[in-house]
DNA sequence: ACAATTCTTGCGCGTTGTGCAAGTTTGCGC
DNA sequence: GCGCAAACTTGCACAACGCGCAAGAATTGT
C-alpha cells in the first residue's frame, strides 16, 4: 500500500518538501543571512549538493510555498466557468484562493515581515513572477483573445497582488488581506478588445 | 580649471560610468556568464575590490543605466504641470523620455536582447523597479493624493512599462517600441480617489 | 532476479561578496 | 606651500555558492 503516484515522485516531493520547509522555518529563525545552504540541508537530512539538485539558492527553496500557491491560482483561473469575463476571474480567483487556502497567519506573517525586508528576496520574487506572467497571460487568452491585452492583464493583475501585500505588511494591519487586495483589484481597470 | 564639481565626486563618477560601460559591453560581448568581475574590473581599470565598492554584483552594473534611466523619468513626472492628472502626467513624461533620450537602437536592442534572456537579469530588473515604486509614489502623492492609489498607480505604471518592452522584444520589432508602450498606457486605467 | 533508469553524494574548482588593514589620493585650513 | 584629516583604492583572506563529474545507492520495469 504504497501512496498513488510512484515511489520516486513521492520521495522527491517530500525532500522537496523537506527543503522548502526547513529553509523557511531556518530563515524565520536567524535571518535569510544567518542561514547556509549546509544549514538547510542538513535540517532537512540531505547533502548540500542535493539541495542544489532541487534549488538553485536559498531564496528559491524560501519561495517555494510562495510559487506553488500562485501556480494554484492559475489553475483555478483557468478553471472557472467559461462565460466569465477575463478580469472578473481574476478577481474571483483571488477570493477563493484565500478562502480555500488561507493563510496560516502567524507563520505567514513573519515569513512575508521577512521577505519585505531582505532585497534578494524582493528581488527573486519579481523575477519569479514575470516567469509567471506567461502561463497566467495563456491561460487568460481564451478569455480575452487579444494576446498584448492578455499579457497585459497578467501583468498588472499579479503587480497588484503584490501591491497589496506590501501595503498590507507596511499597514498597522488593521484591515483583513483579501479585502485589500480586493479593493486595489476594483481600482484597475484594463481594456480588453 | 577643474570640472565644475569637486574632484573626487568627479572621478568616482568616471569610474563608475567606465564600470557599467565596461559591464555592458562585456555582457553583450561574451554573454553575462562569460563574464567575470574581474574583467570588468580590469577593463575599467580597476581592481577586483573597487568593483564591489561602486556595484554588489555584475547584474548590478549592467544594469546601472537602466535604473538611471527610470531615476530620470521620475525626475520628468516631478516637473510636470502642476494641474496635470497622475496618469496623464505619468504617460505624458514616458513620451518625454524617449523624446528626450531616445535608445541607441543597436545597443540597446542588444543589452535588452540580453536582459530578456538571462533569468538573472530579469530577477535583478525587477527588484530594482520594486524599490522605484516607492520614490515613484512619493512624486505621484502631489497629484494622487490617496496614498494606496499612489501606490497601485505607480507598481502599474512600471509594469506597463516593462510589458511594453518585453512584448516589443518578442514581437518582430515591427512597431516602434515608444508607441507601443503608449497604447499600452492608454488601455490601463487605475482608478483615483 | 537482473539490467536500466534515476537520484544521491562527495569532491573539486572557479567565482562571488565582504571585512580588514595598509597604502594612496584629495580636500581644506593655516 | 604644508600638513593633517577624510575619502578612496587595493590586496589579502575567508566563508559561501553553483555546478560539473563520476561513483554508489535506490527504484523501476521486465
Amino acid at each position: 500500500m504504497e501512496t498513488l503516484t510512484t515511489r520516486r515522485e513521492h520521495n522527491k516531493a517530500v525532500t522537496r518538501r523537506s527543503l522548502a520547509a526547513a529553509a523557511l522555518r531556518l530563515a524565520m529563525e536567524h535571518g535569510l543571512d544567518g542561514v547556509t545552504v549546509e544549514d538547510i540541508a542538513d535540517a532537512a537530512g540531505v547533502s548540500r549538493r542535493t539541495f542544489s539538485n532541487y534549488f538553485t539558492s536559498k531564496e528559491d527553496a524560501v519561495l517555494d510555498a510562495d510559487r506553488e500557491r500562485l501556480r494554484a491560482l492559475v489553475a483555478m483561473v483557468e478553471a472557472r466557468p467559461a462565460g466569465e469575463g477575463a478580469w472578473q476571474a481574476l478577481r474571483a480567483s483571488t477570493a477563493e484562493l484565500y478562502r480555500v487556502r488561507p493563510l496560516p497567519d502567524v507563520e505567514w506573517m513573519a515569513q512575508l515581515r521577512l521577505l519585505r525586508r531582505h532585497p534578494s528576496l524582493l528581488a527573486r520574487q519579481a523575477g519569479d513572477q514575470v516567469a509567471l506572467e506567461r502561463d497566467l497571460a495563456a491561460v487568460l487568452v481564451r478569455r480575452e483573445p487579444d494576446e498584448e491585452a492578455a499579457r497585459l492583464m497578467a501583468a498588472t493583475f499579479l503587480t497588484t497582488i503584490r501591491t497589496g501585500i506590501a501595503l498590507w505588511l507596511e499597514g498597522a494591519g488593521a484591515q483583513e488581506l483579501p479585502d485589500l487586495v480586493d479593493r486595489l483589484l476594483g481600482r484597475v481597470q484594463v481594456q480588453g478588445t
